[in-house]
DNA sequence: CGCGCCACTTAGAAGCTGTCTA
DNA sequence: TAGACAGCTTCTAAGTGGCGCG
């Protein structure tokens, strides 16, 4: 009764919000609400690329589409290839599931206690429990452990063996003890940051800080500096004799014949790779550094601006009304940006063209202003063509022309790619800065098609050592500003014009600042591993709470565990209406009591990150469902589904929970886990490299399910689908006629016997024996494509999975990594690649 | 506590390129 | 030998989450 009351007073805030939200975006909420119902109706509720998707897509996207627990369809209807992978998914997720149903039969008889202490202070509940737990657990993961610690992060080393040299009973004080060191630290920190700033006023207030720690770090590293430079000059000396060495191989490569060369590009590769690979920082080896620190020295060219507009041809011409018009430079310029997008659905959008045409006028002289009033009545046609001939054109260049770009690319690449840090040379991920535009925003998005302008030296700042050279702003120009702060990673930012938020000039992926970063989370992850039954024990008790903030806290962290969802911030209204697990509404749920023989199914439908529409239906536990009834019950379709709670104190739960765990980590954890168990299921010692890499692509694509990444299915799809199975058939007569083949010198040489006739014969065994090889391997790829039309690997390959499960899996079963790992990834992962061997386990 | 700012990660689309095939 | 296409790279939008402040 007092949780229905509760959930009658909805949290004032959240709700006034919506209010405000509501007239803005009833009429989107409006649409999208019907097309999904639409959908819904016509299509059996198929799983859509958001709203984008055509009905005839529809099907496929249903077979693939399955809940990652107990994965249901829609319809009913299944094509085998993809029933038959759903059905190897559903077994590996039910994984999860059972130890959620574990959890329910020791959850019912926890929850009488958690009752019973209810009156005690929320947190004490909380400790109870896990560290109850934790004692059960210790015993089998202790053995787990040491096999595990090969394989650590030395931070996450470090942290452990600190808690881990206690027994369990202590380890509350000890929890307890770290705690109050760590808020001790805060605090006299925080104290000596404000004795700083009061000192100096004129500074900024966070350069205060970071400058104190900079000072500290550089006193300390003042040996260390004077090393370091040495080893820079040294370096420098050594990348230069490489780099010519380099050059000259290439003059050689060039010289020699074609045949030869196709021979010897292999040595060349792998000569080049060992050279690159002796090149490389092996930055894992080496202690971890510093978290709040992230360089002692940092030197780059600054960022490579966007090439000045170069004006149309003068019998190139815009038309108004039919008539004529020079524009001035910067009209015409912007008048392009329209004109190149024209055959793209952009610019049918009424929102799109209203923000163009609003941006635009700003950007006109007086006269032009005052001529152009009417977007449709102005004609970009001429312009358009010109653009489209332009591309014919360089698509038609010679080997020449079109190598003289290349040079002149990676000369740029070679200036403005790199920068040096800590003494070593590293890759820059975006040294281009952002050329002008016209902005193009994902899904509904209220500014598509505003004008992105030209970002000027003025904009930009630049971040780099004191000592440095410091990068040179364009002639004439100036920095927004210099700043010397190495607790920041970035090389230049400024501010974009359209949603006002800052963008950087960053590391690449292959960087020690990102790797290290990305190692350290994978890790993260892997200690979720750890504790994450005793999580969702906790959370389990929270559907039984009192509370109403518990209970929805319970649930959200039960989806985002189950589902893999995403946190959901809180997001403002200029940009497009798209929600993660905190900001469901109550219109992106549905609950059915039974639904295709399961009982008490939650059906989501919502777009998600970059408006992709996620829609699943999943059985969940009866409490589930029944605190789902609880917090939809006297709201409206527009109202917060969690409307007590916020990713802010869901992290915060989390956290205490396990240090560093928030929500993110457990997309992590689930994507890992389930390539993990995956690949331990599907692949078989005996089979050939190419179906182990299906059986990777299957696991892969196990991970791609449950994230929901998506691609739109590509636009020749259904022809080259076409293509390769008459490849196939076409295979499949050659193997009928080789058989027969066989079957006739078979005969030969029964009948006349013969050491010809005997040699014959093995050719054709041999002969079919290739082609039903070559039979298979069409087959495997067929499926393979079959089933990643509208599934994107790339993404949780990239951002979601330990490289070292697949590293390891490679080395297990003899799959060269190149078959994995493209070159980006290899660059990337190279620490995994470095260190895993194959007894690796997640 | 809630807000705004900031820094960093994650994401799909677009563009490009090298390879295969007719 | 062009042209189709798949896979890779580039681009930049759109998330997450930490921090400081009032």
């Amino acid at each position: 009764m007092k949780l229905e009351k509760e959930g009658r007073e909805k949290s004032s805030k959240k709700l006034e919000k919506r209010e405000k939200k509501k007239p803005k975006h009833s009429p989107k909420e409006e649409q999208n609400g019907e097309q999904i119902q639409s959908d819904e109706h016509q299509q059996g509720s198929a799983l859509s690329r958001g709203l984008k998707c055509e009905a005839g897509d529809a099907d496929v996207n249903m077979d693939i589409k399955v809940d990652p627990d107990k994965r249901v369809h829609h319809d009913g209807h299944e094509d085998s290839s993809s029933s038959e992978n759903n059905e190897k998914l559903l077994k590996s997720q039910t994984k999860i599931s059972k130890e959620h149903q574990n959890n329910e039969t020791k959850k019912e008889q926890t929850a009488d206690l958690h009752l019973k202490q209810e009156s005690d202070s929320e947190q004490e509940l909380s400790i109870t429990p896990q560290t109850e737990m934790k004692n059960r657990e210790d015993e089998e993961n202790r053995e787990k452990e040491e096999e595990r610690d090969k394989h650590q992060h030395p931070e996450e080393k470090r942290k452990k063996q600190s808690s881990e040299q206690d027994k369990p009973e202590k380890r509350k004080k000890i929890k307890k003890e770290e705690e109050k060191k760590e808020k001790d630290d805060k605090k006299n920190k925080k104290r000596k940051k404000i004795e700083e700033e009061k000192k100096e006023k004129g500074d900024k207030k966070s350069n205060n800080k970071r400058k104190k720690i900079k000072e500290e770090e550089e006193k300390e590293k003042d040996d260390k500096k004077s090393k370091k430079r040495k080893k820079i000059d040294e370096e420098d000396k050594k990348e230069k004799v490489k780099k010519d060495k380099k050059d000259e191989k290439k003059k050689e490569k060039g010289k020699k014949d074609k045949n030869d060369e196709e021979g010897k590009k292999e040595k060349g590769k792998k000569e080049d790779k060992k050279e690159e690979e002796s090149d490389k920082w092996k930055w894992w080896e080496e202690g971890k550094s510093c978290d709040a620190v992230k360089w002692s020295s940092l030197e780059h060219k600054g960022p490579y601006f966007a090439p000045d507009y170069e004006p149309l041809p003068a019998n190139i011409c815009f038309y108004y009304d039919g008539q004529q018009v020079k524009l001035s430079p910067l009209t015409e310029e912007i008048a392009t940006f329209y004109a190149k997008m024209l055959d793209h659905e952009y610019t049918t959008k009424e929102v799109f063209q209203k923000n163009f045409f609003k941006d635009w006028r700003k950007e006109m002289t007086k006269e032009e202003r005052k001529l152009i009033t009417t977007l449709s009545k102005c004609d970009f046609t001429h312009i358009h063509k010109y653009f489209v001939e332009k591309a014919e054109e360089k698509k038609n260049m010679t080997k020449e022309e079109k190598q003289v770009l290349k040079d002149e690319a990676a000369r740029l690449m070679e200036e403005f790619g790199y920068c040096l840090l800590d003494g070593h040379r590293e890759k820059i991920g975006n040294f281009k800065l952002e050329p002008p535009g016209l902005f193009r925003g994902r899904g509904e998005h209220p500014k598509m098609g505003r004008l992105k302008k030209r970002i000027q030296p003025e904009d930009v700042a630049i971040n780099c050592s004191k000592d440095s050279k410091i990068p040179e702003p364009p002639a004439g120009h100036k920095w927004k500003r210099v700043q010397h702060d190495n607790t920041v990673t970035w090389l230049a930012s400024w501010l974009e014009n359209i949603q006002k938020r800052p963008k950087y000039i960053m590391l690449n992926p292959s960087s020690k600042l990102k790797g290290e970063k990305d190692w350290q989370k994978y890790e993260t992850a892997r200690r979720l591993k750890e504790c994450v039954k005793s999580i969702r024990k906790r959370y389990m008790q929270d559907w039984k709470s009192r509370e109403m903030k518990s209970r929805q806290r319970g649930v959200a962290i039960y989806f985002i565990d189950k589902l893999a969802l995403r946190a959901g911030n809180e997001k403002d209204d200029e940009s497009a209406d798209t929600v993660g697990c905190c900001s469901l509404r109550v219109e992106h749920i549905r609950l059915h009591k039974h639904l295709d023989g399961l009982d008490h199914v939650v059906e989501f439908d919502f777009l998600g990150k970059d408006s992709i529409r996620y829609y699943n239906k999943v059985p969940v536990e009866k409490q589930v469902f029944k605190n789902l009834k609880l917090f939809i019950k006297h709201k409206d379709p527009e109202d917060d589904l969690f409307d007590r709670i916020s990713t802010v104190n869901l992290n915060k739960a989390l956290t205490e929970s396990m240090s560093g765990l928030t929500a993110k980590v457990f997309r992590t954890f689930n994507a890992s886990t389930t390539l993990q168990d995956q690949l331990n299921k599907l692949t078989s010692d005996d089979g050939t490299v190419e179906e182990k890499i299906l059986s990777y692509n299957r696991a892969n694509r196990a991970v791609a399910i449950l994230c929901n990444h998506q691609r739109a299915a590509p636009k020749t799809f259904e022809k080259s689908m076409q293509l390769l199975q008459e490849k196939i058939q076409k295979k499949k007569e050659q193997i009928e006629e080789a058989r027969k083949e066989l079957k006739e010198a078979k005969q030969v040489d029964k009948d006349t016997p013969s050491d010809k006739s005997s040699k014959l014969v093995e050719k054709k065994q041999k002969a079919v024996q290739r082609l039903c090889d070559q039979l298979k391997k069409l087959q495997l790829q067929e499926t393979d494509r079959e089933e990643n039309k509208v599934i994107a690997l790339g993404t949780s390959k990239l951002n979601y999975l330990d490289p070292r499960i697949t590293v390891a899996w490679c080395k297990k079963h003899q799959v060269p990594i190149e078959k994995i790992f493209n070159k980006t990834h290899r660059e990337k992962f190279a620490w995994a690649i470095d260190m895993t061997d194959e007894s690796f386990q997640f």
